[in-house]
DNA sequence: TATAGTGCTATACTAAAGTATAGTGGTTAC
DNA sequence: GTAACCACTATACTTTAGTATAGCACTATA
């Protein structure tokens, strides 16, 4: 039996698995997370690298977004005392194992394209 | 290799997947499509049902994400002419098939529960 | 006639997410 | 000395998400 058809055990048990899922959505959601996740898995990046790759986005969104992913424990942050000091960002162990939550959404996404007239008309 | 590996390939194809991606981010993001969802892993369920089993729900955001789940083709809406009316919801098999990607979530989210020190400071 | 149930919609509001623009305090190159 | 790079932060704004409250058109029951 699945986890998620454990879902359907969640009168029973609502918080352990419905938190779980909370937990992977926050640290996927909004709209820069995906994009700076992205840029990461090639490797270390420093602040303005970030800036450059991800288009239009701002320095207080990058910072911010960087703040939270840091908090959630999915990048890490390394100042280094060169003059000017340079800071690096990686992505954690953790951050690297969201790997097979990506996967499982992209063959979601694709198959779900395929069958779905309209799926672009998500909000 | 895994498809969330290929993600590094973003720079020489980004829509592919970012889309595919997306697409399942949009259809479980938001604070009720979740409990709706997870509601209707029992089975159909009415309007007035939905509304007893997801507490503090109200009929505006209830309707709302009905119609989004619906326009994405996840939950299927049938209206049988008795009198009055009655509108059943039920997950398509688009939306029973998301099972997989709530269990790559469920997985990841307890493993990084145990790793990480506050995971729910998460925003 | 009144109350309650069906499946919603309308209007108006608050809160959260994201954007735009400017500026900080430092260093190095021209 | 002035322009540019580094890693940000501050302030003010707009846009989107979610809430609160009321009501519609219908029917069945007391």
């Amino acid at each position: 039996m699945s986890k998620a058809e454990d879902l359907t055990k969640v009168k029973s048990c609502p918080t352990h698995f419905v938190l779980a899922i909370n937990d992977t959505l926050n640290v996927l959601i909004g709209k820069w997370k995906l994009p700076i996740i992205g840029s990461l898995l090639f490797g270390k990046k420093r602040f303005r690298e970030l800036e450059r790759e991800i288009p239009r986005i701002t320095p207080r969104m990058l910072s911010k977004e960087l703040k939270d992913l840091e908090i959630n424990g999915i990048v890490k942050r390394t100042v280094h005392d060169t003059i000017p000091v340079t800071v690096e960002y990686e992505l954690t162990e953790s951050g690297r194992s969201l790997n097979s939550v990506l996967d499982a959404m992209i063959e979601w996404g694709l198959d779900h394209r395929k069958m779905s007239i309209a799926p672009e008309k998500a909000a």
